[in-house]
DNA sequence: GAGTGGTCTAGACCACTGT
DNA sequence: CAGTGGTCTAGACCACTCC
């Protein structure tokens, strides 16, 4: 067995036996060399081991620490329920609960949002979504949202709609009516005023290591997976009305789904 | 900007452009040292980064090469449905069609499974799932199973059951019951032999990069996530009476939940 | 045996943080 | 300023795979 993963082994039981609580620092990387009799760069080795498992984080300048399990925020389909349930009440209290709030429990003022609009040709899994040619012209709409008290975004989600389609009501293709707030009532609401009610939404979950810029665009630190969910939303004829693709840090995020069974006869 | 980050930026364009084809060679790292003027551990650096993202793969002695996409296997709620219906069915069918198979489309034969058997004392977060005293006895089944054509595991997973309740039938503190062929009709059958009937089953999931020891036990590969769902089934009355921790393959696994709306009056 | 990636060393300098 | 982690180098040897 390797050096590195001997010491990582090492620091790892001492990590998760709580020889090391959650939040203390660990000795330097010079010292930790002296103990362990190896160079920098095996020691080094070790560290990137257990960040990249997300138990230990280094800040730069001050030293490396036991990291401390994040606060996670629950997201349930029952969200979906609540937003359709908004769409035909009035625009005031549309306004003051939204499907951000559902899932995070903030409230409307603590909630930056910001939102940016764009067409795009449509890509070979989206244009077999929607049951279009490839290349027709998507509106893609990318949302992200922070709370003002955290320091760290929320989501990012990237949400498609055909652009024809959208294109009925002009209102829907004007990024001005998200910023700086969203639109009273969500999505549901929106394709409403197209004629459009949402029947079923599917969720495709999965969950990969992010990229250098998705760990920027969502403040991910070292060691965390993102959680990727394709929404495929679809009206009460079966057509595919709404895509997006929802981004989300895995630290900080449990996705709770609830199944119930029929009873025996 | 460092080094080792442009040449991982340089790299990934290539990627992601296609200019360098999923399933492709890199150059060898001497190459690429010499192409980018740069020395070894800054060059191993850079590809290290890509490795963490999932994007190459190396394989000692032969090369580094650009990963292709996994074949993801689906798994929906659905299972659950088709298990409580077979409850009541005669074994012969019980023992053609479990979960497993619903899962990956593979048939009985092509499934090799094994099963663990221990007792251990409740922890915290058990005890308050089953509201039991902490270090009440819990009967901890582990489960793996993986198909005879392909060559790594499918999952892996945890159940718990108390083991007074479990002990009203005998058969179901002996894992030899379950080996080498799962118990037919699977956790909801078993559960009916004892008078329970589940009724709801929430599922909370997670993503996190797995520890080494997960990427040994699921064969996965660097740069991959876990995806963790803890399963936790409620009877009729609402009693807490299984948990499980799934643990599943980030890379070869999409989890499907599906939301039906109620319609507007 | 030739070529590949995996491990390890000793030492240097830089960038960030707190005092 | 001292102490910390971040980057980089030149060079060595090992383990694996294929011919």
């Amino acid at each position: 067995m390797a050096k590195y993963e001997r010491i990582a082994d090492d620091l790892r039981r001492m990590i998760t036996t709580g020889e090391l609580p959650a939040g203390d620092r660990l000795p330097s990387e010079t010292e930790l060399t002296a103990q362990y009799r190896v160079s920098l760069p095996t020691l080094r080795q070790a560290l990137s081991v257990l960040r990249a498992e997300g138990l230990i984080e280094a800040r730069h300048g001050i030293g490396t620490y036991v990291r401390t399990p994040k606060q996670r925020v629950k997201r349930t389909p029952e969200r979906y329920h609540e937003e359709k349930k908004r769409v035909h009440l009035p625009e005031e209290q549309r306004q003051r609960q939204g499907a951000v709030e559902d899932d995070t429990g903030l409230s409307f003022d603590d909630i930056e949002f910001s939102a940016e609009f764009d067409t795009e040709p449509a890509s070979d899994t989206l244009a077999a979504a929607f049951e279009v040619p490839v290349g027709t012209p998507l509106l893609c709409r990318t949302y992200s949202a922070r709370s003002t008290h955290e320091d760290k975004p929320l989501h990012l989600i990237h949400s498609y709609l055909v652009r024809d389609v959208a294109a009925q009501n002009p209102d829907l293709l004007d990024a001005a009516n998200e910023t700086p707030t969203p639109w009273p009532g969500g999505t549901q609401h929106q394709l409403s005023t197209i004629g459009i009610e949402i029947a079923t939404i599917v969720e495709h979950v999965t969950a990969r290591p992010p990229t250098t810029a998705e760990t920027e665009l969502l403040e991910m630190s070292d060691g965390t997976s993102l959680i990727c969910i394709r929404k495929v939303s679809t009206d009460t004829k079966g057509k595919t009305v709404e895509v997006s693709d929802i981004f989300l840090p895995g630290d900080r995020t449990e996705l709770v789904y609830t199944t119930k069974l029929e009873p025996w006869a």
